[in-house]
DNA sequence: ACGCTAGTTGACCGATCGGTCAGCATCTGC
DNA sequence: GCAGATGCTGACCGATCGGTCAACTAGCGT
């Protein structure tokens, strides 16, 4: 067996990282396994030894993933909710978003067309498990909406939006600079939720409902 | 001829709503000229004559959401830029994603994989000089965020991200409930790229408006 | 030397893909 | 009546899809 439990790339490691790459930028519908073979640089017969199908190829792609993001979740629900135990978590979601992005990115967008398989609907309840946990009692359709722009928002900026800057662009901005600016805009879009539930002392007065004035839509 | 200028619906019409369905929830890849064929009706050589090919199709379907977008985006340009033509640009492009958020949602989500189709090019360079006609002088990598999880943000929450809700939540809530809603998170979310001069945002409510006075979205 | 297992591959299968083509209605203008 | 579009279809094509299978190679314990 090559129980190597270093960080040496098993043939395994190598087809599950290009099968990402191509779920992600040409989704699993137009990703073929032949074309995955090929790009890995090996046979198509080879990737169907090492994964029974297709399907649990992708169920192996995306499973650390989940994984991760669960255990995030868990840890969250686990403590008493304070404004520091909110920050923590949402720092983790950060770094699981930068780290996963390829696989948020796969199962974000393609999650409706895979409804069956055990891993996308598992990824489905856990995501609605964190909107819940992140706007949890009286959910209004802007929180909603607010945790819905977050997670597609980033899913598609750190995806498929850098590819709209210019090489130049993309060459120069550093990952830490790019994750603080993530990180503020982050917490711009959720803190109006967050602020709901742990203000002991200090106001909010009920006249500015937190950041948000109602607006009239014409139509 | 059936030139019907009403609104009557033609094969070609029905055909072209059924492939967009298609297109944004199983991808260009994987919606197949057979399924659409049948789900509208009608046979796969039908679809053939009226399109020229698949890719014809897409463009077909894709071409009135970014004529439409073109619009918007040279009326905002021919005019100086105030607070109020940039309010008006951001209800018309609020009304531009609500109207075609399946269109949004496909290019978004696909343009990688489908550069070289000609609508897909268009519609990305359009989408470029919208990022730089918003962030536009000294645009900071937090403002390309801001404006990229603006975009995705709102093609995935209006499409995909409404699937996770409960189907109560999804009957009861109404169109103008969203609109508004979506209007205001955009709007937090664009802000502090519209006004460079406000120092960095505390949470803090009195801050916080800006640009947001009110004003009647003229429809 | 031996058998066993893991890894890899090409040949092959039925199904489906996008696309072509000849033909069948139906309607129009003459 | 009929010539010519227009709309639509089934039969068919080569290519590619996901998946199966037998065969081959290389290493390892005995």
């Amino acid at each position: 067996m090559t129980t190597d439990t270093s960080s040496r790339q098993t043939t395994s490691d190598e087809l599950r990282l290009t099968a990402l790459e191509q779920f992600a930028s040409v989704g699993f519908a137009g990703a073929s396994l032949a074309h995955i073979a090929e790009v890995a640089g090996y046979s198509k017969s080879s990737v169907l030894y090492h994964f029974a199908s297709k399907e649990a190829l992708l169920e192996a792609v995306l499973t650390p993933a989940i994984d991760r993001l669960e255990v995030i979740l868990e840890q969250f629900l686990a403590q008493p909710e304070t404004t520091a135990t909110r920050m923590r978590f949402v720092d983790d979601f950060i770094d699981f978003i930068l780290e996963f992005r390829l696989e948020l990115h796969t199962f974000i967008n393609q999650a409706q067309s895979l409804k069956g398989i055990a891993v996308i609907d598992r990824a489905g309840v856990l995501i609605m498990r964190l909107s819940n946990a992140i706007c949890d009692n009286n959910a209004s359709v802007e929180d909603q909406i607010r945790f819905g722009m977050a997670l597609g928002g980033a899913a598609y900026t750190l995806v498929a939006g850098m590819n709209f800057s210019t090489p130049v662009n993309r060459a120069t901005t550093s990952p830490d600079e790019i994750r603080s600016a993530l990180r503020v805009v982050m917490i711009d879009l959720l803190a109006p939720v967050s602020v709901r539930s742990t203000p002991p002392a200090t106001p909010t007065p009920p006249s500015a409902a937190p950041l948000l004035t109602p607006i009239e839509t014409g139509k």
